[in-house]
DNA sequence: CAATGATATATAGCTTGCTATGCAAACTGG
DNA sequence: CCAGTTTGCATAGCAAGCTATATATCATTG
């Protein structure tokens, strides 16, 4: 039997990821900011001054992806890195006024985009789909 | 209330479409493809000898986006672009033997890669997650 | 304490996305 | 028929992923 696309998860999976970034990017352009940025932003908002390996463990990307973000992050004057004076290996990565003023405008933000998608689902559904994703993740993390 | 990363749909479908990608690569990588590429393929598998615009329209990627994919796929001795003879604008993308005989491999292990995340779902669930990821991408269409 | 190993970050190089442009070929309405 | 629009593709430039390497600092252990 031929493999259809259509009912591949990974398939899917794909085009909804870039369905959800390409309208995230599109209502967070006017304030500055890429899909990355937000993310990482989320982490610091939520605990300012974390080390770049702190971040890459909090939001499971490689240590490589998460130091260029951060390089493009502080060239848009989003955070700062700070030496960190009990180790000469890290820094602290620091948010600045300008992304602080952000959370809010961005989470409305991004809190629109997942309505958006997720529009017509029903509350059970909602948390069905969350779940799912959730353990589907966990079962390839595993892996 | 604070914007949690871990009940965002969006963040969720970025991070599970990562996984799928990065085991999937590692599935194909020793028959020398990338993911995209395996995307593309299934669709000239499917059907030989397809427009560039029409691949776009099956895979729902941007036309830059395919054309450097394609790029990088002649590059790799996947395909080739033939003239069209009725339109000088259009040229007609044709796989190579090897690329024909990548199929039963390749399609082994995408299939692999979406049991390792599906492992421990039921055949209701799989149904269910599949529709519900299908109904937002459609939302997310249409907006 | 010196050698070895582990950890934190940076950098190079690649793929896959995107938007924005440019250009040539084909189509269409006056 | 031809001016203007549409269509098909390529290219430039950027973001964000990844792997692989390099380097510096810290920790451990013999």
């Amino acid at each position: 039997m031929a493999f259809q696309k259509e009912r591949s998860a990974g398939y899917l999976a794909n085009q909804m990821a870039r369905l959800f970034a390409k309208g995230l990017h599109e209502r967070i352009r006017p304030l500055g900011l890429a899909p990355a940025q937000f993310m990482t932003l989320l982490a610091l908002w939520d605990e300012d001054g974390l080390a770049q390996s702190e971040l890459v463990r909090r939001l499971d990307v490689e240590q490589a992806t998460m130091a260029n973000t951060l390089t493009r992050m502080e060239r848009d004057g989003l955070i700062e890195r700070r030496a960190n004076p009990d180790d000469g290996r890290s820094q602290a990565i620091h948010l600045t006024p300008r992304a602080k003023a952000l959370r809010d405008p961005a989470t409305t933000a991004a809190r629109a985009q997942n309505e958006t998608a997720l529009a017509e689902f029903t509350d059970e559904e909602r948390q069905t789909f969350l779940a799912l994703m959730r353990r589907a993740i966990a079962a390839m993390h595993k892996d």
